[in-house]
DNA sequence: TTGTATGCGTTATCAT
DNA sequence: ATGATAACGCATACAA
């Protein structure tokens, strides 16, 4: 009953007693067809369940309208955030997302833009401005328009769409100098070769050196995002004597900063009121735990569809803007407080 | 310095003196070809910076090895996570994960399965068992291997990778039966075109009919999966006079559940004292929530692994079973006890 | 507006 | 083991 093959383009051509370029026009250009015949061809593709070829197109056209996205993981959820975002966007504009993971490493990153780029993605984005040399120089030698995310700096040769870490552990720091810390610890992400958990430390020292203030190496942990890496951190922090513990945290994400509040509590600690503890990325869960956490907004919806739409008009050819920053928000809510000491 | 235009097979043949059909061995079937001539090929490959062409791949090839996947939402963590592990998987067998998101609209799917296979994805894995008929009949019209995930059942006509919704729903809410609840309620997912939200209410319904109890119609609300949602629904339940309220509370998935433990908290309830509060998923943070949640384990990560090896094995031509069940586990945890009333 | 014909870069078949 | 060459299905430049 059914065809077997699939029916192509010629299929349908003879179907219609047209040629297969008056078919193909009716697919991509259709308003430059004669209706009635335009109608004819339509109604062929239909009967026949015509569909088209990608592969075939995007040899003759060279253009796959596919884009590559590429980042550290989809267990983290303001990423999967940032990429569902993404998805959307590219989808609306008839693009399709081709994924790939790289569990932060940065070799890892560098094959699986080699290997997007034989699959001919259209574009490409990336997250962070921590890559290879060689990923980069593929990009630009090969011209595969590219932006990367979640990270803006002014002083880059990379085009980026994201925000500035930096500045917000900065003001996120600075609140809690406000409130009155003088000791404040940070548990941050592993900083080599992420330039985000980076920046948020280096935010973090900035504030604090600009109080006259320091983050002691003591008070500086790195962690994997997981829940029980920010407990066993906190753990680590809170088993000082009383007068060597800092008053406050500062969290490189809220996945940790969650851990510590649960561990802070689960030593017995009254959070804030023995100890403050912020978090970064504002997720959605933030502002319903008890105590509600302080954190740093980021907008990881707007920066996933800001970043399709930057490659979509790159590969248009009407890409006028370089890079975007986007804002991020000091979100404040009950967590924090001024240290019982003072 | 270097070449504007992306060099080809064909380049390659000319600067090594031999045949493209050799170039192409050596990039396919390196074996087969003389080690001397090989290498040559090879050298010439690396200096002129080759990057195979996808399109013409599949073209001439008929394969993409290429992979759709197409599920509801990113934003749900434990989607996110089984995509995660399906991309890590097809990756390491070298295939590319084309993602498409419907959130939860079956008419979209259906636009984007038709979409992934004018992609040319070589198979497809598609979430849950509802779908439009027509997207079953593209798929299997077009010989487009596939498998289902999310859910099992047996008397299916669609090959499947997944877990019984309604046994695992079924077995938690015995757990609140045997605990002595007598008035249970659900707050559910959406369950209109979503199977696995219906199969757990029907799950928690024969549980309930099983002991000779019921799900009163004003015991079940239908909630998307937010904290804020179930928050409200936890709320509406509880404001009705204390003896016409359930003392235990079955929750669609864990989001929910959170929200309803919060909600709970903020009623000035006490979780499991005064209400009783169980889970669906064991997202990570189930266990270090205080108090720590009772859910059902479901296997994501490895469900997201045996349903790309499943399509895999399906695109190889290696399929030997129609379809998997993957077993959910009881987490009991101290958020559910008998109701202090009993 | 429509048809003709070439080429896109690779694989695979058939020789050698 | 290697080479020549015909598909693969479509878009597009050009012709009509």
């Amino acid at each position: 009953m059914e065809p077997d093959q699939a029916p192509t383009i010629d299929d349908i051509a003879k179907a219609a007693g047209v040629s297969t370029a008056t078919v193909s026009r009716v697919l991509n250009t259709p308003n430059i067809v004669r209706p009635a015949l335009r109608k004819r061809v339509e109604d062929r593709v239909r009967e026949l369940g015509y569909v088209r070829h990608g592969a075939a197109r995007a040899l003759a056209s060279a253009r796959s309208h596919t884009v590559g996205v590429v980042i550290p993981t989809l267990e983290s959820a303001i990423f999967s955030s940032g990429v569902n975002a993404m998805e959307s966007r590219l989808r609306e504009n008839g693009y399709t997302l081709v994924l790939s993971v790289t569990n932060y490493d940065h070799a890892q990153e560098f094959i699986q833009v080699r290997r997007l780029m034989e699959r001919g993605v259209d574009a490409m984005i990336l997250l962070g401005r921590d890559h290879d040399d060689d990923t980069i120089r593929l990009l630009t030698q090969r011209k595969c328009p590219f932006v990367t995310t979640w990270a803006f700096a002014e002083q880059t040769d990379l085009p980026c769409v994201g925000f500035d870490n930096q500045e917000a552990a900065r003001e996120i720091t600075q609140h809690l100098i406000n409130l009155g810390h003088r000791r404040i610890a940070a548990i941050a992400g592993i900083m080599n070769g992420n330039d985000r958990a980076r920046d948020r430390v280096i935010g973090v020292k900035s504030a604090l050196n600009t109080s006259g203030l320091e983050l002691s190496s003591d008070d500086l942990i790195e962690s994997p995002y997981e829940v029980t890496a920010g407990r066993e951190a906190m753990k680590k922090l809170m088993s000082r004597s009383e007068n060597d513990r800092p008053t406050a945290i500062f969290c490189g994400n809220d996945v940790l900063a969650i851990g510590a509040v649960l561990e802070a509590q689960s030593l017995g600690l009254d959070v804030p009121r023995d100890v403050s503890i912020v978090g970064f990325d504002n997720l959605p869960l933030a502002e319903h735990l008890r105590p509600a956490l302080t954190t740093v907004h980021v907008p990881s919806r707007r920066m996933g569809q800001a970043a399709a739409d930057f490659v979509l008009s790159a590969v248009s050819g009407t890409q006028n803007q370089k890079s975007i920053a986007l804002p991020t928000a000091l979100m404040i809510r009950e967590t924090t407080a001024a240290p019982r000491a003072d």
